[in-house]
DNA sequence: CGAAGTCTTGAAGAGCTTCAATACGCGTGG
DNA sequence: CCACGCGTATTGAAGCTCTTCAAGACTTCG
């Protein structure tokens, strides 16, 4: 054998290739610039608040989260990651973590060294603007969560959070049928919309009544994603899923 | 006369160089690439969900935010700009707005065109991750606002919102003593915090109480910002004021 | 001076939290 | 194989934070 082993970074280049078309030596500049699959077990932290990581991570496979825990022990999830998605590209520029990341379910990921992000805006504005574009949208997601837990009830919070993430599995073909996997506890869903875990198991009650969704141990099952969406207010623009030239 | 005039960036560059240094060079490129100041009332919409800007708006004076309204008309503000803020820095990669950004006061504005920011990013690597960072310290703040209304108490939140933009403020030099113009009313100020406008008030009453802080008018006066800190539990990195190669 | 916007306070009620107890599911070791 | 323990889910009940409704006062401005 000889040259690089491929490495499974499709997951990326299928987002990136959902807001803009990518050219073949953009492709390779992207395999070139990752390193090696790693594994992670569900529940280790990928990355600390303070840390100053050396290098960008990104999600192969498995599930990953961003929180904050206070002096006290509240603790606020601000985002979630799927394949595809960076884990601390934002760590590139802003050097030290004010927030941890941690392993939703076990994982595999790999890293870019800062030192070959840096290479690529020097030499690759296009390709610069893109993964620019992914943080932009990152951000216009934890804006849709702010407008949730600022303005919406808990149950609609839920179901928005529930049509996002289909909607986002999707679009990286990690979508089951009329469902996907979830691997979290209602503690943890309660951290992600501001609730308490009592609540939250209300809520979910409540949609699993209404014949919206269902779960199945890790699994989320959608009955009724119409009904959902008109529960929650959904509507997908903040996700930007257009493909233009940017 | 002849030769530009200059136009009065300096927020921006007072911004920009809180992170890293500026080169002679930089600070010209961006001094050329901003349009002529513009005037706006306060009240007026500076872009709504929807739009397609072909230009991002700097502020050089006075405030503005973003919001979203839903259908019923609840609104949740997601962020609040001073000079030296970008606006809408996301829209020259985002395309199209997924929310409006409205004037809290009278403000004077400049522009650069997408055009403009597209040809930096081809020619000045380093001013495009200054940019790139300016947007992911937007992302840092409104995180920071996400925990805070999903884990602290609005009593919390509010001694929060004010420790942030005094220390902000001050970053651009437009701190007064003790205190800053704050024209926000408090159905504004409930909309920032997830709250409704009579609890607004009763927070506020009790910061006073506490001799916290003080509203004299459009300023906020603040009396004992340790208190305030402690109240908050602030902690300032969120804002990642510090100066480092980029 | 009247009108519109804002601030302030009281009172009732909704949504959510906290405390508490029970049940369930799964893996481990006796 | 069953007992035990631990993490998770579920439900009831009480209570607190915050919202909503309502009314009055104050401020600004034409």
């Amino acid at each position: 054998m000889h040259g690089t082993a491929r490495k499974p970074i499709d997951a990326l280049l299928l987002r990136l290739g959902q807001h803009d078309k990518l050219s073949d030596s953009e492709r390779q500049v992207l395999q070139a610039a990752f390193g090696p699959p790693e594994s992670l077990t569900r529940g280790q932290d990928l990355i600390s608040e303070g840390d100053e990581p050396e290098g960008s991570t990104l999600i192969l496979e498995g599930m990953s989260f961003r929180y904050r825990t206070l002096e006290d022990g509240r603790r606020q999830i601000v985002s979630l990651h799927i394949p595809g998605d960076f884990v601390d590209l934002h760590s590139f520029m802003l050097k030290r973590m004010d927030h941890s990341v941690g392993a939703l379910s076990d994982c595999t990921i790999s890293r870019v060294s800062h030192d070959t992000l840096r290479a690529v805006t020097e030499d690759y504005p296009h390709l610069t603007r893109l993964l620019w574009l992914m943080t932009l949208v990152d951000n216009a997601i934890v804006r849709e969560w702010l407008v949730g837990i600022g303005r919406r009830s808990a149950t609609e919070r839920m179901a928005h959070l529930i049509c996002e993430l289909q909607l986002r599995l999707r679009a990286v073909e990690r979508n089951g049928e009329n469902g996907f996997e979830l691997p979290v506890t209602q503690a943890d869903l309660g951290d992600m919309l501001g609730l308490s875990l009592v609540h939250t198991n209300r809520v979910l009650r409540y949609l699993r009544e209404q014949r919206l969704v269902l779960w199945e141990g890790q699994r989320v099952r959608v009955l009724d994603r119409p009904g959902l969406e008109r529960l929650a207010g959904f509507d997908d623009t903040y996700l930007h899923r257009v493909r233009r030239p940017r």
